[in-house]
DNA sequence: GGAAGTTGTCTATTATCATAGACAACTTGA
DNA sequence: TCAAGTTGTCTATGATAATAGACAACTTCC
């Protein structure tokens, strides 16, 4: 009967973005009522019990709640992340009214790709600290980074990042007072397996991509990082002045 | 014997997604040899039928290309797009070396809702109009747009933007000689069924979804849309000065 | 109380996904 | 020429996705 795009996305899950995106952009407002099961098969265009799944698969998320007897109501709510010169993740969470968190993954050495050197101004090899953290707001994970620093420059980075879990400390232990947001490259991905389940993600989620370095007030080159944000808990704000 | 995560995205679609995310980063270059579908299928833990189904979809949408006997070739590039007060798709475009166009596909008025009329300085309720359009680079569908203008300000938008294609022609047309972009909001998504269509994207891919308005050299609000970027053809570049 | 509308649960059937193995067709390099 | 490595094609089987129908359990409103 139905044809089939076969787009190796399963159906439920085309239903259960559709109304994400209904959430995401307003169409469905927070706290208010989905149309019931039978509607939303209809407008789709499936079974009801594809709707169900759909609706299950938003529900484990916290997305939706439903209520037997009475409909599926909606709960959720996206971050405002403005990206500016001065780029502080607990400043822009905690102005949000959430409050921010710094979770230590991970630690080691690594060696400077040509495309890491040339942002951190080293030779290529150049010997590096790479640092793999989470950013939540509240108790919901909002980024994984992994951030690469110069092992001359800051050779216990990782250690100390582990102890204050947060960049500006770091820095500030090394006698960095201030610094600055030089560049910003966004693109869009889906979530790879690690990064799914350090986010907390279903497979196939998008991640907004971001690859930033940070420089001093003298415009040297601080660290440079890779950070992925869930695409559907954040919103990134490009002001033009 | 697998767990099957039952993420509602088929596992040759996995495949396929990571692979071209490897593509995107660069591990594999344009030009260069894929591994061999058998290696693939042990990294990936799958069926070498599997991987062939997932380089089966990378073929039929360009990324690759298959030599029988001899292996599996990448052909792929993103477009780098930078984020600046002055942005023109037609200037960025072509200064990639592209060759940019621009697509009318519909016209219509429509009334502000709350946020329109907020970005563009109306009442709630105000007359605009609509218009839905494709940019391309040389033959790639690069973004889909749908822009509100005043429709008191710029009545026959609809008609003269289907006859320049060019948002920079069509407030020429009303003697706007320059203008440039206030705000910038990004986000991203899963592609619906109709962005999908018009972008030449397979179903389940995710755009970078860009809510922007321009204002005039007195800081007026001339025009606000909202894109929807193909995240696998695209790279956002921002730039603090 | 009762009707209408909602979500929850069960059984059953068909199509697609994923695996498995074997071998053909072709390219490359020794 | 030949061996090794590659992609292409075929058959087969079990697991999962999607459909269909029926009815229970619950809420809301008249």
């Amino acid at each position: 009967m139905s044809m089939q795009e076969s787009s190796g996305v399963a159906l439920w899950r085309q239903v259960a973005d559709g109304i994400e995106r209904g959430i995401a952009d307003g169409r469905f407002a927070a706290g208010e009522k989905l149309p019931g099961e039978v509607e939303i098969a209809e407008t789709y265009r499936v079974n009801r019990h594809t709707v169900r799944r759909a609706l299950a698969a938003l529900a484990e998320r916290g997305l939706v709640r439903a209520e037997r007897g009475s409909g599926t109501y909606v709960e959720a709510q996206r971050l405002a992340y403005p990206l500016r010169s001065r780029t502080r993740f607990s400043e822009i969470v905690g102005a949000g009214g959430h409050e921010p968190r710094g979770q230590f993954i991970d630690a080691g050495e690594d060696v400077a790709t040509r495309e890491i050197a040339r942002e951190l101004g080293l030779k290529t090899g150049a010997p590096l600290i790479r640092i793999e953290s989470v950013r939540l707001a509240d108790r919901t994970p909002i980024c994984v980074s992994t951030t690469w620093l110069s092992a001359e420059r800051f050779p216990d980075a990782g250690s100390v990042f582990a102890a204050v879990r947060s960049m500006t400390k770091l820095l500030a232990h090394y006698d960095i007072k201030d610094y600055r947001r030089s560049s910003t490259r966004i693109t869009a991905a889906i979530a790879d397996a690690t990064d799914a389940a350090r986010l907390d993600l279903a497979l196939g989620r998008p991640v907004l991509v971001v690859d930033a370095t940070d420089v001093d007030i003298a415009d040297k080159p601080l660290v440079t990082k890779r950070s992925r944000f869930a695409a559907e808990r954040v919103e990134f704000l490009v002001e033009n002045t």
